[in-house]
DNA sequence: TATGAATGAGGCTTCATTCAT
DNA sequence: AATGAATGAAGCCTCATTCAT
């Protein structure tokens, strides 16, 4: 009895471990055709042929189209939560940036595919079916933006007590920064410029940033 | 004789002027369809019931429905040339980040729209029959740099000589800012902020921005 | 200037004509499919193809593959109206039973079409989008009701007034008959009979309908 | 060996009897189905969710999804005919009409799913690998037709012969008031009407059927 | 043997563009 | 010159059936 319980269990984890393998081709291929293919559009038969996976398969997984691009961006969010986790981590073993570092490196890794993300939220929002989607990501991005507060209140208590700049601000015009920074790296038309050196650039002025007594007027 | 000459150059004119009459209307109604319907799908049967022109004739005035739209990505850009130039006449009448202003104003003055013609100008990338349009893009944007760099030149060398920062860096640094806080004005997911103070704050930081001693270093 | 008023109310009218000429032109093709094949699904593609108007432009006349259905169902209805009419005008001429006779006639003329609108209809009944259609049929069918039991009126006050018997039984009566006439006719089960045979059959079963004292009892 | 072999029996037939039981598990979600998603499609994931029964099961009980269909169509001319049979015996007893009114009760027991099944009978006729199923239920209700002229025949026997009345032709009558009674039912286009009234009302014309000196003239 | 995930043909619909009036 | 009806390619999604576990 115990063997054929052993047996189905088995089969029901070998089965689920497919499924779930399945969904990441799938969401593999999305992501590469929709960074490999800037122009055309994506779709379902693409991401299909290029995954090596049956349409119908597809739909299996995802009720909707819009439900895998939905999907993309939460993932790139939670990502980044990872990461922003694992900066804290360090940041408490003494390196004293490496929080909002991490916040950059996962944004400007691969700008194109940042940029991509983001656009791909703007077009979604307002899709009715995506409400829950759009609910769980923000969700998730409020958590982040606590993350790197956080880190952001640890770095003013620990300088000369300037309280009275609004929190949330500083990690508002972080990521401004970051998102310019994104925009300014995949801009075609702009002078060709050493692009890690720009991002270096950026990074440097976020990590100093909140901390100048330039802006304290500004609040 | 000479009348009826000026009858025909008269009626030439007269519809000259109405044909741009027309297509001005084209581009105000996209302008409007693109703002006001987010979710749905701007078509040119939309845009021809819109702006009350057949859509036969709207084929008159583009060849491509693409070409409408990049030419409100050109246009948008043009605007901003513009308007900087008035804002470097009121820079030297005195008003000191009047230009930076200018270009802040001009970009943060509809959010919403500014962060359509970005999305617009990430779809239109790589379509090879705009080649044409987006070199004059690029063209445009250039000139708008250039302007741009010259106000900073100016402050920098009024302020004590710090030519070692690279020029263009501050420009793409006030431009990320810019991008930055569209996105943030825009983003539905932070804590509710009373938006025009933070835009404030950011056009102030900007207004500072390369004259601190703190990104020395960075460059 | 008349010339011109002429020539555009003649265009207006002829282009009207032409879209009328089309819709009609998609609605017999869509008829004639229905009957053709009864097996296969009838979809737009093949209507397209067989009354050789675009894919596209069907979608110009009617919102949805199910309001041609639906059409086709009204407009059944409506011809039923027509014939019940000029039957009643007959009847009113001296044909006793011309308006019944006209229902029959209407309904048994193509029994296969008649039994594929009523299956339609079942098909079609439920869908959200289609419910003012459905009401317009309903208001078709309860006039068409009206003059159906005006006649019967007629005859009952003609014979000795049996007031007694529900009149709308009388009209439910000749449509139950018709109904299980149709299904007759076409129901390939039974034991072959001459079928015209059997439908004057029913035909003279309803013109006496109401009238034979045996009924009387039932109501 | 005996034992084993009496076991292996017994295994059989109980392993025939889950098999069975599953059939008409499948089957009656099948009907319950159909009866309560008038308008969406009956799917065979749906019916497989419905019954309890693995999608692939299914298949191991009939070859295709149009089997399962027609094998519901065939079980109801079959229960009829069982009905009928009791009729008669009743008929035999002393209740004069209990046959015929076998025949409408057993029709308008459940008048949404009679008609659903003459739905399924339209849409299936024509579909080749159909064909003995539809040769089946053709038995079966040609068999059920003698049965029902067996009770007419009777009945006219028993009243001043009028052989001359082809007899089948009051089964059709019989069969179209029927059909008719059903439609009507559920006819929601109608002045609405005490069914249950109209129905008796029906009930009982058919009962005297074919009696009526009325009717003698339109053989 | 029972299962249900995978499959892909085929359906409906949209929309940029053309062309006859 | 202006119009808008016609067009059909292309997209998304469903569902009967197969097949590996």
């Amino acid at each position: 009895m115990k063997k054929i319980y052993n047996n189905s269990t088995r089969q029901i984890r070998y089965k689920k471990k497919l499924f779930k393998a399945r969904e990441n081709k799938i969401l593999d291929a999305t992501r590469a055709l929709l960074i490999n293919s800037l122009n055309e559009t994506v779709t379902v038969s693409k991401i299909a042929l290029y995954s090596k996976i049956g349409k119908g398969t597809i739909y299996k997984h995802f009720i909707t189209k819009n439900e895998i691009l939905a999907r993309i961006i939460i993932d790139h969010e939670k990502e980044l939560g990872k990461k922003l986790s694992m900066g804290i981590k360090r940041t408490d073993e003494g390196q004293p940036h490496a929080a909002s570092r991490a916040y950059f490196e996962h944004r400007l890794a691969e700008p194109e595919f940042d940029s991509l993300v983001q656009k791909l939220e703007k077009e979604l929002i307002g899709i009715d079916d995506l409400a829950p989607q759009f609910e769980e990501l923000h969700t998730i991005r409020k958590e982040n933006q606590i993350t790197l507060n956080s880190i952001f209140k640890e770095n003013l208590t620990k300088s000369e007590g300037r309280a009275e700049v609004c929190l949330d601000y500083h990690h508002f015009a972080c990521w401004a920064l970051a998102q310019g920074a994104i925009e300014l790296y995949l801009n075609k038309s702009h002078y060709q410029v050493d692009t890690e050196h720009l991002v270096n650039f950026i990074i440097k002025i976020d990590s100093t940033f909140g901390i100048s007594n330039k802006y304290r007027g500004a609040s």
